[in-house]
DNA sequence: TATGAATGAGAATTCATTCAT
DNA sequence: GATGAATGAATTCTCATTCAT
C-alpha cells in the first residue's frame, strides 16, 4: 500500500505555498506603502509564518527576484499567447501584434510592474521572461529583413524593444491625458514602422 | 572703498553645508551599496552632523528628493545651454542637437541619474527640471509644425520625449555591446525624424 | 494519568514576557534617574531584547499606561481584599477599613504609585482600578445615607475620593515631620467622618 | 557725562527677556503637546534665539523652575490679595476667604497649575509661594485655635493645607460633572470646618 | 550681549532573520 | 515542515547645549 509515491503532493502543498507567498509579496507591494513591504507583513497576508517564508526562499531579495521571474514569465507568454511571434503578414502587421501583445502583457498587472522595475535591477539576460521576449522581437525583425532600412539587425531589435517598453509602459502606467485616447496602440506602431523602414536622408 | 562684498555669511554659510550634504548624498548613493545609504554615512561623508542635515530636510525622503530637484534642474540647465532651444535650423539638424543635449545631460553623471530614477518616482510637473525641457522640446517641434505628420503635437511631444529619454537613457547607462558605437546618436536621430515625418501607410 | 497540565505554551510564554517587561518598568521607573527611563534600559533589565518589547506594546507611552492598569488593578484588589465592600459595621468604622485599605494600597509599591501618577494622565474611567474603587466608596457611603448630612450623594463620594486619596498619598508619600505617627490613619477617618456628618451652621 | 549709572536700563532689559522667556514657556507648556516642549521651540515663541535662554538659565530644568517660582509666587500674591491672611473674622468666614483665594489663585492659569504639578518636583521649602501659603494658613488656624479641636496645630495646618489644595485642583482642573456647581465653595468650606471642629466620638 | 548654525550623544522604533518547540 | 516568539543590529530622528561670529 505504501508503493504510491507520495512524492508528488507533497511538491504540490509546496508549490501552493511559494504561490501564495509569491501572490501576498505581489499584492503588499502593489497596494501598501513601501514601508509595509516586509516579510512580516507578507507572511500575514498569505496566511502564513514567517517562518514558512524563509523554508522556501533564503532571503528578502530572492522573493523580489522569484516574484520578479514569475511576471516576466508572465509577460512573456501573454506575448506568445497573442501570436506575435508566429508571424506570416507584413510588416506592418506584425508589429501592430507586438505592440497589441505588449500592451497585454502590461495590462495584466501594471502596478506590480511598476515596483518590479523599481526594485529589481536586472539585465534581460537574468530572468527567463527577458530573453524569450528579446528572442521574439528578434525573430520578428528578421522576417522582414529586407524592408529594415538600417543595416545592423541586433541594433535595431534592441533599439524597438528599447522603445516599445518605453511607450507601452508609459501609456499604461503613467497615464498622461495626452495618451487617454483608443489610437496610442496604432501611434505606437507608425512610430516602429516609419524607423525601421527609414530612408536616411542626404 | 573695502569694496569685497561680504556675502551674508549666514545664507552663505547655511547654503554651503546645504550643497555639502547633497553632494555627499549623491556620492553614497551612486559609489556605496544601498544599505550604506543612510543618513549617519552621509553625514559622516560629508563632513557634518547628522543634525544639520535635518537642520535643512524634515527627513531622508526630503533629501532624495532635493538631490533630485538639483539634478533635473541641472539636466536643463545642460540641455539649454547645448542650445537645443536656440532654432533656426531644420528639422533635422534641431534633432541633432536635441540628442546631442540629451547626451550631454546624461553624462554629467550617470550613475546618480540612474539611482533617483529608480529611487524617486516623480510626474514631470513636481519637478523644476520636468517641466523646462517638456516646454523646450514642444518649442522645438512647434518650429517644425508643418513638417510633422501627426496632427496632435502634444502627444507627439510627449512620445519624442520618451523615445528620447529611454533610448539616451538606455545607451548611456545599460550600455549594451549593440550600441557601444559612435553612430548610437545619429540612429537616435534618425528613429525620431523618421517618426515625425512618417507616411502613415494606406 | 500524566495530569499535569501543559499551560498553552503559547500564552503562557507570552504573558511571561509581559509580566518580565512589566516589572522590570517599574523597577527602572522607582529606582532610576529619569534619564535611564528608555527602552533599551527596561529591556536590558528585563532580560529581554528591545524587540520583545515593541512585540507586545506599540509604544513607550503605550508601556507606561499598562503598568498603570496593572498597579491599579492591584489597587483595587488590596482595597477589595482589605473588606471595604463587605460593610455591615457603622459608618466610623466603614471608614476606618476604607483608610486602612487605602494605606494598604498605597504602602504596596509607593514610589511606583507616586511615579505613574507623575507619568500617566487618566481620568478614573480610563483605568480598571480607578472605575472599581469610585464604585466601592459610593457603595460604602450610600449604606449610611441617612447618617450623611450632605444631600448629594454622588459629590460627597467624589470629595471623599478626592481626600482620602490627597491625604494618604501624602502621609505615605510626602513623609512630612508632622506625620510621622501611628495616629495619622486616625486622624484622616475623623477627618471624613466629620465632614460627612456635619451639620452646617446656619 | 559717563557719570549717569546704566545699570538700571540693562538690567531691565535683561528682566524683560526673562520674562519674555518664561511667558512662552508657559505658553508651550500648556497649549502644546508634550513632544514641542523644547528649548527652540520655546525660544522661537518668546522671540529670542536659543543663545538667549541659556544667557539666563544654566538648563532647561532651571527654566522650569524659575516659572515655578514666578506662578507660587503669583498665588501667594493672590491669595495675600483676597485677604486671606488679615484676618478679624470667625473661623468659618476665614474659611471661606481661604478657599475663595485658593479657587482665585488656581484660577489665573490652571492649565498651567497642572503642568508645573506634573513636571516640577519641590518640597514647598524649595519655592518662594509654598512657605508663604503655609505660614498664612498656620496664621489663620492658630487665630482659631480654641475653636480647633485637634491638638497638634502643626498637623492640621498639614492637613488643611493638603485637602485645600487636593480639592480645590481637583474641582478646578478635573472638571468633573458633580462638580459643575456653584456651591462647590461653600461645600469645600463646610467639609474644613467640620473638620477641624470635630468631636471626636467615643 | 545676541544670534542661530552646528553638534552628537542618545532615544525610539523597525524588521530581516533565527530557532526552540 | 510549520510556527511565531524572540532577537538585536541598524536606522531614523530629536533636542539640549555650545560657540564662532
Amino acid at each position: 500500500m505504501t508503493a504510491i509515491p507520495r512524492k508528488l503532493p507533497r511538491q504540490a502543498r509546496s508549490q501552493a505555498t511559494v504561490s501564495v507567498i509569491l501572490d501576498a509579496t505581489a499584492h503588499i507591494l502593489t497596494t501598501h506603502p513601501p514601508e509595509e513591504f516586509n516579510t512580516n507583513v507578507i507572511a500575514r497576508k498569505a496566511g502564513v509564518s514567517v517562518g514558512s517564508i524563509y523554508q522556501y526562499f533564503p532571503n528578502k531579495e530572492a522573493l523580489l527576484r522569484a516574484l520578479h521571474d514569475r511576471h516576466s514569465t508572465e509577460m512573456a507568454d501573454a506575448i506568445e499567447l497573442v501570436g506575435a511571434a508566429t508571424g506570416g503578414a507584413d510588416l506592418h502587421t506584425d508589429l501592430r501584434r507586438l505592440i497589441r501583445a505588449a500592451f497585454a502583457a502590461h495590462e495584466a498587472d501594471p502596478a506590480l510592474h511598476k515596483m518590479l522595475d523599481q526594485h529589481v535591477t536586472l539585465t534581460r539576460a537574468d530572468h527567463p521572461g527577458g530573453e524569450r521576449i528579446h528572442q521574439m522581437v528578434g525573430t520578428l525583425l528578421d522576417r522582414h529583413r529586407d524592408e529594415i532600412t538600417h543595416g545592423d539587425l541586433a541594433r535595431v531589435t534592441w533599439m524597438t524593444m528599447r522603445m516599445t517598453e518605453a511607450l507601452v509602459h508609459a501609456a499604461v502606467l503613467d497615464q498622461p491625458p495626452e495618451f487617454a485616447s483608443p489610437t496610442v496602440e496604432e501611434d505606437i506602431v507608425v512610430a516602429l514602422h516609419s524607423f525601421l523602414t527609414a530612408q536616411v536622408p542626404g
